[in-house]
DNA sequence: ATAGGGTTAG
């Protein structure tokens, strides 16, 4: 579509074509393009007398900034002697989309004394209140909401909206409740800034109360904003307010790409990945095309369902979109692959690469890692500081895993000091947590404690958590129960270490401590998070629960169970009843144990699949020794490869060997 | 010719 003629009265047709030229500069690979633009502009139209001068710059500048060449957009405007508000107001948007957003705010600061041509105006401002939110700059804020009331522009919606989303990022967001109170008219956006301000002050409760007082009122309707701005309030929400977001999200009419995206992102970060796959199926289904956006939220929830098949497809739809040279995606893909055991596949994109980061390294290490595969991941570390990759906080974190889950004590530990000496990043306590569990798993019970006690920062239930689980694995009672005790007073949140407590105490005979366990979990309110295992047929991920006898081929499934126990016992599986992690009636553990669900998908994907084809499933707790062992004999007497992702790993079990080494 | 809320990895 043509620019308006009244605004470029006497622009030649050449001019109107390079103009169009100019538009259509929106990437950094465009910037060529555009410098060539701008000459011939130049040439043309002997910028800067010619009438269509101030429109063709204010384009110019805006297409500089689109292409990230804000030095050249700045020039543009520093060279025009008819320069006006408008040409700052493009500019400081440039400099915003582009988080620069001191520059922005020393541009903004600067247009009082350029005159009053250039006085800041009600396009301004939300700029400038948008920098001093994202720079946690309150005082300034503070002033430049002043000057709009004094300017009587607080009424304007814009510069409400960009108040509101300021005072509640700087730390006031009862102000910023106060302003969107006592607002004479609200639309849609007034909600939605109000909504992710509560959000981004942690006010998770309050930003849902707003939201769900808007779709009471029915009016204005939620949009797309909505969805995302309530997005960031939704870790580890409440399953009826996620829920209740998917009725407004159904009720949206015409969903546009970030409605879908947002959801996407809810299911995600709320560990329900088979609804975020089968959303995400529903919208190829409706028609709707995908964007990178779309693509890299939805891979880790393949990975975490073992969708393989799913993840293939979305690695094509990649390639044939050309959207590979998005390190994103590449890094999602490495880790996609790698979740569903495929370490081939994620090796060939971590090679084919041609960028790549430290997030992309860290994903290829911590692949290898979490195979159990300790000496490439060092490998591939010492490749990635010979090419001159400073490694940060997370790739330690991934490297020290990786010697923990391959048993290599002493390079582990050797990474773990170069932290503080070589690097100058201090450990967190993530990392402790991983010294912890490499020395413990190592047999180092003592060290482990010790090692603890002279933390500098305060352990946490993982940490004690890593040291009880080592103590289970080496039977050191005594520390065992140190940890236990210090874990219990932490009244963790993962269920699984309410389990493992419940055990240690269990096998000691301290039935008392057994039932302050139980005790803890009531009075915090916390449930059993339920086992369950994913495996994917076709282009649908099956759920299984412990004792499941809801799917149609449930009773194939128990019978092929049977089945299979049977054959495993001949070769010497014996139900492993003292190992069990889960906790259930004494009486009924051999019962219940042939029927956890890491056994029940592994029956379910034998039954439906072709002989050889590799058994690929997830479970969302940590295996238990039982179905460990029974996997192992499972896969010889199948002769099949069996690829069970659990939390902490992956089990690749071939021809009865895993390649934990029964150890993790 | 310009402005508000908002989605993506280790």
């Amino acid at each position: 579509m043509d620019p308006p003629r009244s605004l470029f009265p006497a622009l030649p047709p050449a001019g109107h074509a390079l103009l169009r030229l100019v538009d259509s500069c929106r990437a950094p690979t465009h910037l060529r393009a555009l410098r060539a633009a701008h000459a011939r502009l130049l040439f043309l139209l002997r910028l800067p007398s010619h009438p269509a001068s101030a429109a063709v710059r204010v384009k110019l500048i805006q297409a500089y900034a689109a292409c990230a060449a804000l030095p050249a957009a700045r020039a543009v405007l520093d060279s025009s002697p008819d320069r006006s508000t408008i040409f700052f107001n493009v500019l400081l948007r440039g400099l915003t989309a582009a988080s620069l957003h001191r520059d922005a705010l020393l541009l903004f600061a600067s247009m009082q004394a350029q005159g009053p041509a250039c006085f800041p105006d009600h396009y301004t401002y939300p700029l400038a209140l948008k920098s001093c939110a994202a720079t946690n700059g309150l005082i300034l804020g503070l002033q430049i909401h002043s000057s709009t009331a004094r300017l009587g522009l607080d009424g304007n919606l814009f510069v409400a909206h960009s108040a509101i989303s300021m005072y509640a990022r700087c730390g006031r967001p009862d102000d910023a409740y106060q302003m969107f109170e006592e607002m004479q008219y609200r639309d849609v956006v007034s909600w939605n800034a109000m909504i992710s301000g509560f959000a981004h002050a942690g006010l998770f409760g309050r930003a849902m109360a707003v939201y769900r007082e808007l779709v009471a009122l029915q009016c204005p309707r939620p949009d797309a904003g909505t969805m995302a701005s309530i997005l960031p309030s939704m870790e580890n929400a409440r399953i009826e307010d996620i829920t209740f977001v998917r009725e407004v999200f159904d009720d949206i009419q015409f969903k546009g790409l970030i409605t879908w995206n947002a959801m996407l992102a809810i299911y995600a970060n709320n560990e329900m990945h088979v609804e975020a796959v089968e959303l995400f199926m529903r919208m190829q289904k409706d028609g709707i095309e995908p964007d990178a956006v779309t693509l890299a939220t939805v891979l880790p929830s393949c990975g975490e369902v073992s969708a393989l098949s799913l993840g293939k497809r979305i690695h094509e739809t990649i390639k044939s979109k050309r959207m590979c040279s998005s390190m994103l995606l590449e890094n999602a893909l490495m880790d996609m692959y790698a979740s569903c055991g495929c370490l081939k596949e994620a090796r060939e994109v971590f090679d084919s690469m041609g960028v790549r980061d430290v997030v992309s390294w860290t994903s290829i290490i911590s692949a290898y890692g979490r195979h159990g595969l300790g000496r490439e991941a060092i490998d591939l570390f010492e490749k990635m500081l010979g090419q001159g990759q400073e490694p940060d906080s997370i790739a330690f974190v991934a490297i020290i895993a990786a010697c923990s889950h391959a048993g290599l004590l002493d390079v582990g530990k050797r990474y773990f000091y170069s932290m503080t000496s070589g690097y100058h990043i201090p450990p967190t306590v993530e990392h402790y947590t991983c010294m912890v569990d490499l020395l413990g798993r190592a047999g180092c019970i003592s060290e482990a404690y010790d090692f603890i006690m002279m933390m500098p920062i305060k352990p946490n239930e993982r940490v004690w958590g890593a040291l009880l689980g080592a103590c289970r694995i080496h039977s050191n009672m005594d520390i065992g129960f140190l940890a236990a005790d210090n874990l219990l007073r932490l009244a963790p949140k993962q269920t699984g270490y309410y389990v493992l407590l419940s055990n240690i105490y269990a096998r000691a005979g301290r039935w008392a401590d057994v039932s302050t366990v139980r005790s803890v979990m009531e009075s915090k309110g916390i449930k059993k998070l339920p086992g369950v295992s994913n495996a994917e047929l076709g282009d649908r991920v099956h759920t299984f629960h412990i004792g499941d006898t809801s799917h149609p081929q449930s009773k194939m499934i128990y019978e092929k169970l049977g089945e299979l126990l049977q054959r495993i016992r001949e070769i010497g599986y014996n139900p492993e009843v003292e190992a069990t992690l889960h906790d259930v009636e004494e009486e009924d553990r051999e019962g219940h144990l042939s029927v956890h669900s890491e056994k029940l998908a592994i029956a379910f994907v034998l039954i439906n699949t072709k002989p050889g084809t590799p058994i690929r499933i997830t479970l969302n707790l940590r295996t238990c020794g039982d179905c460990h062992h029974a996997a192992k004999l499972i896969s010889t007497v199948t002769n099949r490869e069996i690829i069970l992702k659990d939390v902490n790993r992956i089990h690749y079990i071939v021809q009865g060997v895993c390649s934990c080494g029964d150890y993790w």
